[in-house]
DNA sequence: AATTAAATTTAGACAAAACTAAAAATATGT
DNA sequence: ACATATTTTTAGTTTTGTCTAAATTTAATT
């Protein structure tokens, strides 16, 4: 596969929605930022491949092999994004174009080893599973933080309420996209949480709890 | 700069063996595993982009520039094959390949942090050297074992005795292509050596010193 | 010096991946 | 149901990097 081949099958993959679903042509062109007649020639192509069922008009889905072949790529994306954030000082949000062109290495021992050198690592640092060699993960959920139950794990990945002075008031709190949570207790009385935040401990209130994304697998 | 320019670049840097040679066409063509024809396309290109002074009929040479872009891709390609072998269990010999292409993904990011986890590395698993950000290196050498210096460190690159005994005895004393060899001293008597290789001493006769190529930077 | 050989360039073609402009199919609204 | 709007495809170009075959330049040999 070509560069522009898997960079495609990945997107009408995530597209797809985790479950297959078809794909429109517009939807990719804007996901990919070329134009809708530039589409129909590749998953055309993609199509004749075997890697993608397309049928004029109507859309474009992924073959076995295709979901196995994105799969593998997306499992390549997120290994690498983990190193770059674990290994190399990458920060949450600088990993992503990086690992764009990462993920097209093609070297099979190459992946093993990051894999093991990472410790066979689970989730990406958006809190986003990593596929086995064998294309098996849990998918990952997003949930406001007061509705999810005591021990759950997962990733900050949004604010509900994106005011100013709540902003202000994570920023002080030192409550950042892409830290690691974990809900350790609830109180009953008010709601508020015990949680551990980057392996420090804090009390937050109902009223947090119920603005902040978690991404958890599971 | 794509892919295949860089990939030229590189070759016209090679092939002018450090000092900035006129390169022929049909070296870069064998050397490109092209045709003459799409070398000549493609010197044109990088002439009129202002990395290579080509002449028709003449040849080719880099541009100050062209030497500059040479040289970030040489050390990208070299402090990736050190993060392979170092860092992801891979041999000698399996690293060029993978390395041929990581050293085409642009971060400056990435390289000096990698750069950075390695520890600063000054030769590659070959031991060619690695070139610092700012291009500098100091030019590695190939001499036969018994020609140089007490004190020398290197890489054993070749054999100059490639007959079956002799490979025979290299493998039975566990001397392999890719071994560091530290020259710790010299006997003057028989001109015999005490070496380091790979942390584990050992003494060899002339007649291996002889026969044993080492690549010594400086 | 003339002829032959080798190296290099030109001319024309092709596949990949994109584009624009226009045509055709599908969806929407009254 | 019909007219309009949206989506998608077709047709024809472009750029990049490659190729083949033929022409041209340079090198080597008699
Ligand atoms: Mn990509
Ligand atoms: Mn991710
Ligand atoms: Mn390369
Ligand atoms: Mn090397």
């Amino acid at each position: 596969m070509t560069l522009s081949e898997e960079d495609y099958i990945k997107a009408i993959y995530h597209l797809g929605k985790g479950e297959n679903r078809m794909v429109s042509t517009n939807a990719l062109s804007e996901s990919m930022e070329t134009k809708p007649s530039s589409v129909t020639d590749m998953v055309r192509k993609l199509s004749e491949k075997g890697v993608a069922h397309y049928k004029k008009y109507k859309g474009v889905c992924l073959t076995e092999n295709g979901q196995k072949i994105a799969l593998a790529l997306i499992r390549k994306h997120r290994l690498w994004e983990v190193f770059l954030v674990d290994s190399l000082n990458f920060s949450w949000d600088e990993v992503h174009e990086v690992a764009e062109q990462l993920e097209h290495i093609k070297s099979e021992k190459l992946i093993d080893e990051l894999d093991k050198l990472l410790g066979y690592p689970q989730v990406d640092p958006h809190g986003d599973p990593i596929p086995s060699k064998k294309g098996e993960f849990k998918k990952a959920i997003k949930k406001l933080l007061n509705e999810v139950p005591v021990g759950s794990r997962g990733i900050c990945v949004g604010v509900k309420d994106s005011s100013g002075p709540f902003l202000k008031f994570l920023d002080k709190n030192k409550i950042a996209l892409g830290d690691a949570i974990t809900v350790l207790d609830k109180e009953e009385f008010d709601g508020s949480l015990h949680i551990k935040i980057k392996d420090r401990k804090m009390q937050i209130s109902d009223q947090i709890a119920t603005n902040l994304y978690l991404k958890i697998t599971e």
